[in-house]
DNA sequence: AAGACGAAAGTGGTTGA
DNA sequence: TCAACAACTTTCGTCTT
């Protein structure tokens, strides 16, 4: 089956990248190590909680990020007992939306040979020349195929930039599919509706990238990237809470390499926070990195605004302004 | 000298008439 | 469609450590 390499073996493949580059980066090397190697760069703790959901495996002890971008390589479904995982269990690669026909289509073997690994005789070997070519032709057939082919590698290419975790993609892409079936793509760009569900996949599935991330890799501006998000979040009636700063919190707190207390703290910060309603109409990066400041700061961990305001993509006077807010209303 | 602070003017997007 | 509006940014000068 075609794809047996593409899901599922994502540390090899990214292994035979760092080769062929030659070079080894620190966070590669990190990557590529096996996980039970792994020691926490900060407390030396061995002890790691595997976070498939936002794809990062965090020290147990002081919270540190170990690796991020991490694949799950493990299955789709969940089995309690041995009974279940022999009915779950079965082979071949599992559906997937992320390949416009879903993987479930065969492929006719390129090599000239039959079930047994014999040569093929030159006549069956002509037959079998004229299927793969009619199956090339056949499997990406219609307009709707083409577009969904095009846009999926689009959302893949956009995926892989950002290091979202496969989860996000099959949304990204099963949002994507709907948007085709109710012929929402016709008068807009495909590259601006596919960054549009992948935008809303990234919220759905609570790994927030801000619009500007997303903006960064895909091939269209930021304007037409929000108005197709709104335009699809709109006609597919999809439910969306707004974003939560508390998202936001461990992956900003690791850039900054702040201890897991920190973060903790951070959190805490923004749950008071939002109770007495200092989040809502506010940027949740905001609102974020203003808590991460200040968690940095009370914890003697100091980070200054500029380092924390860039991580956070916001300017140093929007970090002051909600540190001043937090500040006061929750008299810290 | 670096970082924090604050004022003022400008920007892009939402809302309601 | 347009103006009002809030949030946020940019820029720049001053204060603090």
């Amino acid at each position: 089956m075609k794809i047996a390499s593409q899901g599922l073996s994502g540390e090899n493949e990214e292994s035979m990248l760092d080769n062929s580059r030659g070079v080894l980066e620190k966070s590669d090397k990190d990557r590529m190590m096996p996980e039970h190697l792994v020691q926490c760069s900060e407390c030396g703790n061995t002890k790691f909680i595997r976070d498939y959901e936002r794809a990062e495996l965090t020290c147990l002890n002081c919270g540190l990020v170990i690796k991020d971008r991490m694949i799950d390589t493990g299955p789709e479904w969940r089995a309690f007992d041995h009974e279940q995982r022999e009915k779950r269990a079965r082979a071949g690669t599992p559906t997937t939306y992320t390949i416009h026909d879903k993987g479930l289509s065969t492929m006719i073997d390129w090599r000239n040979r039959d079930s047994f690994g014999k040569d093929l005789a030159p006549r069956k070997r002509a037959q079998i020349y004229r299927l793969r070519k009619w199956q090339r032709r056949i499997r990406v057939s219609d307009a709707m195929e083409r577009n969904l082919a095009f846009a999926l590698s689009e959302l893949d290419r956009m995926a892989s930039h950002l290091g979202l975790p496969r989860n996000v993609r099959e949304a990204s892409a099963v949002i994507y599919r709907k948007a085709v079936e109710q012929k929402l793509i016709r008068g807009r760009s495909i590259e601006g509706v596919a960054a549009a569900a992948l935008y809303a996949a990234c919220r759905q599935c609570k790994v927030p990238r801000t619009l500007d991330e997303i903006t960064e890799v895909s091939r269209v501006s930021k304007k037409e990237t929000g108005r197709s998000y709104r335009f699809i979040a709109r006609e597919l009636n999809i439910a969306i809470p707004p974003t939560n700063p508390v998202d936001y919190i461990p992956r900003f707190a690791s850039q900054l390499s702040l201890s897991g207390e920190a973060q903790a703290k951070a959190v805490e910060i923004l749950k008071h926070a939002s109770m007495k309603g200092l989040t809502s109409g506010r940027g949740p990066t905001g609102v974020a990195a203003a808590a991460i400041y200040i968690a940095s700061v009370a914890l003697n961990e100091r980070r200054t605004q500029r380092d924390v305001a860039e991580v956070a993509r916001v300017t140093e006077v929007t970090v002051r302004n909600r540190y001043k807010e937090l500040v006061e209303k929750l008299s810290l």
